[in-house]
DNA sequence: CGAGAGTCTGATCAATTGATCAGCTATCTG
DNA sequence: CAGATAGCTGATCAATTGATCAGACTCTCG
């Protein structure tokens, strides 16, 4: 039987399996956002995960399904680091959630820029692996929508539609994370470290929240 | 002697040539910025530019180089868009023309998303092809960093470091359009509409120069 | 007109791709 | 202990990749 179609029952009853598929999936993640679908080869994934390429279709059926294991592992991972400080959270006012989840958000972003990359490559095309990401990308994009109608209603943020805050928010929070290694040859600045990751942060609220106030 | 060591001098002594050249280097353009360097295949854009596929390398030596003139003319493009109103312009103050430059880049972003789907494909890792992207980029970086250090100066934009600034504005302008696509899934609004191109400026201009005043 | 250079194509190359298959090993089960 | 099965690998497949080459065609110019 491929194990492929039941994962997650009797572990530990024999030897290993779940590590090695742990490797994969990351090695997939890493290679798939640096050098897209169709740039990277299953030989360079098996390589970095340290198993031979056929471990991946016997793990994975295909190309394309090992794909979307890995999207789905940085879709947990985002789920993770979102729901982290919010979970600690009482419950304070909308806005200072709503300012927290924009700074998580950036934080992950920049400590994770693989999933961006990711829906960036490849969903400027429509087609399956768009139609996949849509699934997990939907549910986010209606809640945030809420969120900055919600603000916006309450003044909180400027009256702009919801959904271009959205994609700016989601456009101009990641971006400079995603093009790291142009910003380090551009500005010098170390898009890695904590110190502009804030500032980045500090922006983006500054200009969303208006915050601190501007003029 | 291989035509692409000496582009552009005797036109129209001989029968096409450049026509079809330039037909190869829009192809290139459209499915490099589709389906990245990598994704893209030679038979692919051959085919889309009406043409035999040994006849990339008849004017282009290699798909890199090919890769390269694509880039020179989406880049082209965007200097000669930039440039076309600012020329009619005479001297307006500085905030003024600030604003016309941002819309025009987000106008051109809209219309033409290839170059900065390219950007992002490309500049996720250092390499060959982000050098190459470099040289393009970072005269506009330092114009547009010199600019936002002027206007943040005057106080016509928020006292945020100009690498912040121009991340946020070539993130959260051009997403919307590169993830166009994805945007017409999610929203249902169709991001090549010019109603939804002026609301997105006029959205990035309002968080930017805070236009009309907020709150 | 006829030599020659520039443009373009069909056939084909070696290399690389994702995928398959047979078989080895180690563990679990009865 | 012995059969069965999950985990994994080396060898190999057909398909596709970018690139090369010889030759056909066309226009220019002497």
């Amino acid at each position: 039987m491929t194990p492929s179609s039941e994962r997650g029952r009797d572990r530990s009853t024999r030897p290993s399996a779940d590590p090695t598929r742990d490797r994969i999936v990351n090695a997939a993640a890493e290679l798939f956002s640096a050098r897209s679908f169709e740039g990277a080869t299953t030989r360079q994934i098996a390589a970095r995960a340290g198993v031979a390429q056929p471990l991946l279709n016997y793990h994975f059926t295909s190309k394309e399904t090992l794909w979307q294991a890995a999207v789905d592992s940085l879709f947990t991972l985002l789920d993770q680091h979102m729901n982290a400080r919010l979970q600690t959270l009482g419950d304070v006012d909308d806005v200072t959630r709503a300012r927290l989840i924009v700074r998580d958000f950036i934080g992950f972003s920049a400590r994770h820029p693989q999933l961006h990359r990711i829906i960036l490559q490849e969903s400027t095309a429509a087609g399956a692996r768009m139609d996949y990401l849509l699934t997990h990308v939907r549910p986010i994009y209606e809640s945030t929508i809420e969120m900055f109608a919600n603000l916006a209603e309450q003044g909180a943020v400027p009256a702009i539609p919801p959904t271009h805050l959205y994609y700016i928010l989601t456009g101009g929070g990641p971006t400079m994370f995603v093009l790291g290694p142009e910003c380090q040859e551009l500005s010098g600045l170390d898009p890695t470290s904590d110190a502009v990751i804030e500032a980045h942060a500090d922006a983006i609220c500054r200009l969303l929240f208006n915050d601190p106030p501007f003029p």
